[in-house]
DNA sequence: GGGTATTAGTCAACATGTTGGATAGTGGTT
DNA sequence: AACCACTATCCAACATGTTGACTAATACCC
């Protein structure tokens, strides 16, 4: 699946990076586009290292734990690369929305309830297209002197398609807005009519 | 979680429910809200019925195979109102999308990869809107005399929330369609350029 | 000196989702 | 007659995702 071609695709560069940092990666840049639990990586990581596709080593550190250090082999860079090239099964990302199911059983809740998800909804969503107004990752300072994250967080600063990720997920974000903003105005508008 | 309600959901109403036709349910008229495989919908009416959520009974049929038909309990009813009344957890819904990671990596694939890609994300995207504008499901002529999928079918034409669901789905696909449009714009207008 | 936060990693248990096959009768196609 | 598709249920195995706990070192605050 798709995460260990995540965690190649992280590693294929020349800089290698431990668990943690690569959680923090995932948190900051990626999360909008593919979530993992810290458990889930390590063990994906595992799993990557046993088939041969990673290779770590242990880098101490004088003031810190040490941590282990995993980089793609080149049979690991070959896998990602091969995946990269290869049509995607499908362009549908499975859809699993809970605000979505309930609002399905909107006429069961009746129309206040719904109103009130909306508005939770639209808090939400206006939290969420503010986040990437006034946001630069901040991984370059969180990791100082880690050289993977300082490409990192410049690569999500620079890159044109980390770009185009941006620019959907603001898209995305106005649009749910506008139609929840629609959708409430119609449940309120009726309240006030009966209530 | 989530399915278990939406299925205590669709069996709290009057009309009895079973496995296969529930199936066909989420995927004529939930799919793009919640997904489910058949086995999985199976496996949760078991551990409710365990849980004295449902009931079952067998219904024999002449011509077919005899099918079980699942009803809420009361305290199924309760658990399900509850949980309609409760507040959601979140309102993001997780995010894991193959076509936006391999997006991530885009400058490692090159730009006429990347707009190969694009092309599918676009043709997939439109064959979805388009399944909206002359989608009405048909659950009442492949379950012909189940006065459960009739309900079902009408509720889906007529009911209020349900035409929220589909609005949001073809705005939400418009937008990506415009977002695909204009970076494979970009994408092309710089390939003309240098090849 | 004690409590808490941060960095770093690991593990067990559980919950959820996916694949594929077994079973079984009916109806239609080649 | 053989094969496939549809209706219907169930199960085992596996893959993936989530929760919570545990270890350990350091730092920072009170």
């Amino acid at each position: 699946m798709s995460l260990s071609y995540a965690l190649l695709g992280l590693l294929s560069g020349d800089r290698p990076m431990n668990g943690y940092a690569i959680k923090a990666l995932f948190d900051e840049a990626i999360s909008h586009v593919w979530q993992a639990k810290l458990s889930q990586i390590y063990r994906e990581l595992d799993a990557l290292e046993a088939k041969g596709l990673l290779v770590s080593s242990i880098e101490e550190q004088r003031d810190r734990p040490s941590k282990r250090l995993y980089r793609a082999t080149e049979e690991g860079k070959k896998a990602f690369l091969d995946w990269l090239g290869s049509v995607p099964e499908s362009y549908a990302s499975p859809k699993r929305d809970e605000f979505m199911l309930r609002l399905f059983f909107g006429s069961l809740a009746g129309p206040e309830l719904v109103a009130r998800e909306f508005r939770g909804f639209l808090g939400h969503m206006r939290e969420h297209r503010a986040s990437f107004e006034n946001l630069h990752s901040h991984l370059a300072e969180r990791f100082p002197g880690d050289p993977a994250m300082e490409r990192a967080d410049r690569i999500c600063r620079e890159d044109r398609y980390c770009e185009f990720i941006r620019r959907r997920a603001v898209l995305l974000a106005e649009a749910s807005i506008a139609w929840a903003e629609e959708c409430l105005a119609e449940l309120e508008a009726e309240g006030d009519g009966r209530a």
